[in-house]
DNA sequence: CCAAACATCCAAAGCGCTTTGATAGATCAC
DNA sequence: GTGATCTATCAAAGCGCTTTGGATGTTTGG
């Protein structure tokens, strides 16, 4: 069934079945009720893509996901993220369309899609550190949203970021409050600008102390199990071993964990550990106390964010990039307490 | 630039460009090339919505995802599999179209996916035991294709399942091998079809060899890692708790391993321990041998298996229904070996 | 040398919608 | 009673592409 059946079969202009249901005012009430109802009884829907071609609006955004073998973007938290975005797109009619490129076909991508013109916007993800992405979305044209920031990009930009550097400065403070000086950084790959940033609030902590980071407890890389577990064994073999770990991802941290009480050492005793919480729907951090000391901040709640954020770019086209930053609350759990080498 | 520009500048009707580019022999060589040429040039690309309305074809197909609150769908397995998925999807030329929505909405969604014509094809997720929504789609006529099965669909349509009954039936029948006999079953939400197949594999394999099930040794939940603690915890505190388990998912196996430690135990010696092993990019089981012994499956290549079933389905209407049925893989690992109850 | 076959190209219709510009008829002001 | 204003409707153009059905010139066969 399409515009011009149903208009047939009403009897009426098409013109005046499309004003009926787009809500128009220039069509009398009691028509638009017939229209309604007809347009109801037949499950009439305009169909998208003449609809888009009309009004010049697809009414999708893209999520372009570089599919590298290396930083496997469809991580855990990916899931939530769209997942939130999802549940803003779906009130608002857009439809998502994701597109899994390769890393070498990204710029190729970003121009496709611009030129296609299949999407009213386009959301980046996992933004490096002074991502050419952005700069190459700018001069397209094509409005987009950056979930993170981008360091050293000088023109204005739209994104929503966690404020990693403050967490995890916080985090560092508070460890430092318990009595800890030889705390170990776990920390996600630094050339992604989220990591670069959480490092900096650590070191920023630990200056402020007047301590001097050990290039010997930070470790940066792919935030799995086993690499989480793999950074305590090393870091516990040591002279003078970290009494606290701080790390960047609840998966890595049960790494740690598990490496912590494989070498008899109780967390929360002998050691403490504090995690970014991404506030997974499948990996929840405990039940009534949380089983870890954290840095949370929703990644689902971001995604609904983000999305709103975008569909106002597109919908107020020529107004100033937004930007938004989340602070994440520092929940404390089981696995954190005083240090016991404190004298 | 489109059609239009494209074709003035080069002094040619549209007609002859649009051949050129697609492909069609009645143009000569000399002109396709000049037609590629420029193309090139101006970085045209055929606007997606125009083509779409003109050919009839959206180059698209949509994902239905429940947004239910109850069993999060947006669940770690399904980055992998829409990675894999939409991997095939760019090679091919289709894009991926995602849907949220809410359970009470899912009818209304896909209605509404057909009527919109927005995707030529869609991808059915996490089937319940006698899915209405397949029978629903068959009603509508849109080309679909589910990952997993329904027992109980008597009609055929495309489906692409690993074969549950049989991976969890041998993996029984091997710790039944190795003198284990209370062997608990950590299963997924048995409404879903594949936990329920999983069960009868697990039940098959017992009764071979005369054991009735013992209803105190079978969970069934969210696959998380609390669920696999919890279900360790209770079992352990049973008079005669059991020597194995067989676990459902890798991240309630990761619970279900640090109850066992927590306890005293050393896996592989007291207590065996299967999952099921989706083969997750960022939850790899181990590194050279595996961690948990487990029946394999990559969740990645099924995506991509069932884009291509899919698209294959599109692009040749009208011919019967394809399935394919996986076996896993039973790979051995550190987390199993002989009962310590053997007699 | 002429009709048939072929190789290239083009004008125009059509996909299903929105939107512009017009047209009737009703209502109003005076 | 008449021109102006509103109200409710419609015909037709246009969005950017594909595709049908010619048209034009060039070869080819006999």
């Amino acid at each position: 069934m399409n515009l011009k059946e149903l208009s047939a079969h009403l009897g009426l202009s098409q013109t005046t079945v499309s004003r009926a249901l787009n809500g128009y005012p220039e069509v009398s009430e009691e028509t638009r009720k017939r229209v309604m109802q007809a347009a109801d009884q037949f499950n009439y829907r305009p169909n998208t893509r003449a609809k888009a071609l009309a009004t010049g609006r697809a009414m999708a955004i893209g999520h372009v996901i570089p599919l590298s073998t290396q930083h496997e973007m469809m991580n855990p938290i990916f899931g939530d993220f769209i997942s939130g975005a999802g549940e803003i797109y779906s009130q608002s009619g857009y439809d998502m369309v994701l597109s899994l490129v390769a890393d070498e076909d990204q710029s190729r991508a970003y121009h496709e899609m611009a030129a296609k013109r299949n999407v009213d916007g386009i959301v980046l993800h996992a933004p490096e550190m002074r991502d050419r992405r952005i700069t190459m979305l700018q001069e397209i044209g094509l409005p987009f949203a950056v979930h993170g920031r981008a360091t050293d990009i000088a023109t204005p930009y739209s994104w929503l970021d966690v404020n990693n550097k403050s967490a995890f400065q916080r985090a560092t403070d508070f460890l430092l409050d318990l009595g800890h000086r030889r705390i170990a950084l776990v920390n996600g790959q630094e050339s992604m600008d989220f990591a670069f940033r959480r490092r900096r609030g650590y070191e920023a902590a630990l200056a402020a102390r007047g301590i001097t980071p050990d290039p010997g407890l930070m470790f940066a890389g792919e935030m799995t199990e086993v690499y989480g577990y793999d950074s305590v064994r090393r870091t516990q073999a040591l002279d003078d071993p970290p009494t606290a770990y701080l790390v960047s991802s609840i998966i890595a941290a049960f790494g740690v964990r598990r490496a912590v009480e494989e070498a008899g050492l109780v967390m929360g005793r002998d050691v403490s550990i504090i995690t970014h919480d991404d506030d997974l729907s499948y990996l929840r951090n405990g039940a009534e106390v949380p089983v870890f000391t954290a840095t949370r901040s929703s990644v689902r709640e971001a995604g609904r964010r983000l999305a709103k954020l975008l569909i106002s770019q597109i919908e107020n086209p020529g107004t100033a990039p937004l930007t938004e930053l989340l602070e994440a609350e520092l929940t404390v759990g089981r696995s954190t307490g005083p240090s016991p080498n404190r004298t």
